[in-house]
DNA sequence: CCTACATACACGGGA
DNA sequence: TGTATGTAGG
């Protein structure tokens, strides 16, 4: 009955069967974290604990459901089932939804996506008659978020000096007015962003006793996974609900904490023992995930961070391969160069395809590897970037859906009041707009007040509008007795939207019908799928779920034996045979915004510190010299954190580093301290000084004058690197060389043009 | 009011 | 490079 507990090591089994009162459990790398976190709320159940008495909180729904199945598979799926775990926002909008009216919201709320909450902020700043370069949309947002999650109120944001002065600094002295308006201007449309989830949840707490002392009854047992990424508001969130019965186990990795942009304090993990000074610390430091060599490198990366809790992460594994760093010329060949690799290891090493990963600093970066990759055939499916809800069509869809069951959010109706076209342009739009704001209503009560035609629009464009609300009435009159499939897919034809893409005969246009139909036939599914259950499966239970899932959570069934591309953000918590870690260059990883402060600098640190840990047998970490940025080309060098790795556990091609190539070390040695054996020097091979911490350096690339040029010759170019010359035809000046270059292929170059080295 | 084209701006990560 | 916005002409 307890076999479960067998596989265990010591410290993961207390930290599985001791479970009462506060805990910390502090999981290295690779240390078996989630087998932990399913075992220990597996140990509470079979101890009679009642499962809706269990909050178990993860940051993505995909964890948490892999752990439900995990624990179903112990315990029984119908038992897992009645567990409150997900995600915070999950979690947190199911407890708003039931408590909204305390709030004065409805229970049908919308939750704002990113995009709304700037074109919501861009037409405040267009009220307010600001300078709308000055305040951008995003910049303003990120603001307004950091105050969400410190919990500090748009009253409190006009008071607070260090805000407002850091505004006045960055040109945008009136963020605390557009703050208010956009809190006011969300209620009116009954939309919460995602940061009012928590901030509300809080505010509900706080003004409401009695609903706190529910819930705080209820949960016997509260768990959190990655701790140390949970925000100021989260944090007061957990500890208002384990006041009562203290039995708190957080969970989490100070050294993995890499998302302070979004407000995430590393301080709550290494607080935790003020806040519950009676704890219980489990240390999990034997790494099952990687080999010797991929920790040892791991550690001495995460060794040039201050102030961390001590903890000695180790491998039992075998020592494995020595993390190799491959050199580009530019990101294509970077892009060849990893996928020829891949193909080569495949074959070698019987390894499937769902072995690899490439990570990136930067969603821009994976155009390259998906045109590399498809180049040679390999499958692959793409992470981040234009999800599947953020497609135009999609949203389009969805703002219907949003409409019909909250006709006040007024995000979607701007969305779709002229989409399709029906006539109702900007003069109109602005008009009822300006009745909106004069009158204080949405624009729904200005649109079905009988008031409307004094407001100056002539009878035609009243007469549009009057039909267009007919048919939101007419969609919001079946939403109970249609199921959420049958009044999905009314809407889809009824409100003119697969007319509009019928008539679009592009290739474009017949992708954004075939993701209208993936669309429909999710919700078929989900539709199926809640009733069989026997849960209700209407439109509002669909968009309760859709607005909090991601990409990574619709994994389709032949979306798993492929190459996997991601940020090294959303690899958090996963694992691969072989993970690639490309475009380590200074400015790119290394992020330019994060060189200005140490801090900042410790979390990049901390995120390549992620990215290296994600591999099992192999890590290729890769840099290309020159690369396309905003369609331009630009020069770097290989990031300062190849340089922190110990050289002990690397694998690299001296060749490559010569002059200022060598990657700067990010610290210099500190006076008078002595050498650490794991702080040994770097790169030494073709030292030669430039000077650290010099300003950049001109990689201008040397071309030789080509007149010469024949058959046979090996040369080199700046992009597609070392190649070897074919054959030449024409006449000058149209003379054309064919190069079969090693990673780019062949290639024919017009001589007067291409800027070619020649090598011997 | 709509469409087509030109120009400006963007890339730091995400629930 | 791609997307968002502005403007001219229909």
């Amino acid at each position: 009955m307890q076999d479960y507990l067998e596989g265990l090591n010591d410290a993961q089994r207390s930290a599985v069967v001791e479970t009462d009162g506060p805990s910390l459990v502090i999981a290295g790398a690779g240390s078996g974290k989630t087998r932990v976190l399913t075992f220990r709320i597996a140990h509470l159940l079979q101890q009679g604990v009642k499962p809706y008495r269990v909050l178990a909180l993860t940051f993505t729904n995909k964890a948490a459901r892999e752990m439900k199945e995990r624990i179903g598979s112990v315990v029984g799926q119908g038992i897992a089932g009645s567990l409150w775990m997900g995600t915070f926002h999950s979690i947190f909008a199911r407890i708003l939804r039931f408590e909204s009216k305390h709030l004065g919201y409805p229970s049908s709320f919308t939750i704002y996506d990113t995009q709304d909450s700037k074109n919501l902020i861009k037409s405040i700043v267009k009220r307010m008659k600001l300078n709308e370069k000055a305040y951008k949309p995003g910049s303003v947002l990120s603001r307004i978020s950091a105050a969400k999650n410190d919990l500090v109120t748009p009253v409190v944001y006009a008071r607070d000096v260090n805000r407002t002065a850091h505004d006045k600094a960055s040109q945008m002295p009136m963020i605390y007015e557009i703050y208010a308006q956009y809190m006011k201007e969300c209620y009116k449309s009954g939309a919460m962003d995602f940061d009012d989830l928590l901030l509300n949840t809080n505010i509900l707490f706080r003004d409401f006793p009695d609903v706190l002392k529910k819930y705080q009854d209820q949960f016997d047992y509260v768990m959190v996974d990655e701790y140390q990424d949970t925000n100021y508001s989260q944090y007061l969130i957990i500890k208002k609900l384990a006041e009562k019965h203290q039995n708190i186990c957080v969970v989490g990795d100070d050294a993995q904490s890499i998302y302070s942009f979004r407000g995430a304090k590393i301080e709550n993990i290494l607080n935790f023992r003020n806040d519950y000074p009676g704890y219980k610390l489990f240390k999990l430091e034997q790494n099952y995930r990687s080999s010797q060599n991929i920790v040892n490198a791991a550690n001495s990366i995460i060794a040039k961070n201050k102030g961390q809790i001590q903890k000695n992460v180790f491998s039992a594994n075998d020592e494995g391969s020595r993390v190799r760093v491959l050199k580009a010329y530019s990101d294509v060949e970077e892009g060849f160069l990893i996928t020829n690799d891949i193909f080569e290891r495949r074959m070698k090493e019987h390894c499937e395809y769902k072995d690899f990963a490439i990570l990136y600093r930067t969603n821009a970066q994976s155009r390259v590897f998906e045109e590399a990759l498809r180049k040679k055939n390999l499958p692959y499916k793409i992470y981040g970037g234009l999800s599947f809800y953020q497609r135009k069509e999609i949203k389009d869809l969805l703002a219907y859906f949003r409409l019909t069951i909250n006709p006040a959010d007024q995000e979607a109706l701007k969305r779709v009041i002229n989409y399709p076209a029906r006539g109702i342009g900007k003069t109109t739009m602005d008009k009822l707009t300006a009745a909106a704001d004069n009158s204080d209503q949405s624009l729904w009560n200005v649109l079905i007040n009988p008031n409307i035609a004094q407001l100056g629009i002539n009878a035609g464009t009243q007469k549009k509008l009057a039909s267009f609300v007919a048919l939101i009435a007419q969609f919001k009159a079946q939403l109970e007795n249609l199921s959420a499939y049958e009044l999905a897919a009314e809407i889809a034809s009824a409100s003119g939207i697969m007319k509009d893409l019928h008539n679009d005969k592009s290739i474009e246009g017949q992708g954004r019908i075939d993701n209208i139909d993936e669309l429909l036939n999710g919700i078929k599914e989900f539709t199926e799928t809640r009733q069989e259950e026997g849960e209700p499966a209407q439109l509002v239970n669909f968009l309760e779920d859709v607005a909090l899932l991601t990409d990574q959570d619709n994994e389709k069934g032949d979306d798993i034996n492929k190459v996997t591309l991601m940020t090294i953000h959303s690899a958090k918590g996963l694992e691969f045979k072989n993970v690639y870690i490309v475009g380590v260059e200074e400015g790119l990883f290394p992020a330019t915004q994060s060189t200005d402060s140490e801090k900042n600098l410790e979390e990049e640190r901390r995120l390549f510190y992620v990215a290296v840990t994600r591999a099992e047998t192999n890590a290729t970490i890769s840099f290309a010299r020159s690369r396309y940025k905003y369609g331009e080309l630009t020069y770097s060098r290989p990031s300062r954190f190849i340089g922190d790795i110990d050289q002990a556990f690397l694998d690299i091609n001296p060749e490559d580093f010569v002059g200022n190539e060598r990657p700067q070390p990010s610290f210099r040695k500190p006076m008078g301290a002595q050498s650490s054996p794991t702080l040994k020097p770097r790169i030494r091979m073709n030292y030669r000084s430039s000077g650290a911490g010099a300003e950049k350096p001109k990689l201008k690339f040397q071309s030789s004058n080509t007149n010469g040029l024949q058959a046979g010759m090996k040369v080199e170019h700046e992009r597609f690197g070392v190649g070897e010359v074919i054959s030449i035809e024409g006449v000058d000046p149209n003379v054309k060389a064919t190069v079969r270059f090693v990673n780019a292929g062949q290639k024919q170059l017009l001589l007067k043009f291409a800027k070619l080295k020649i090598l011997n």
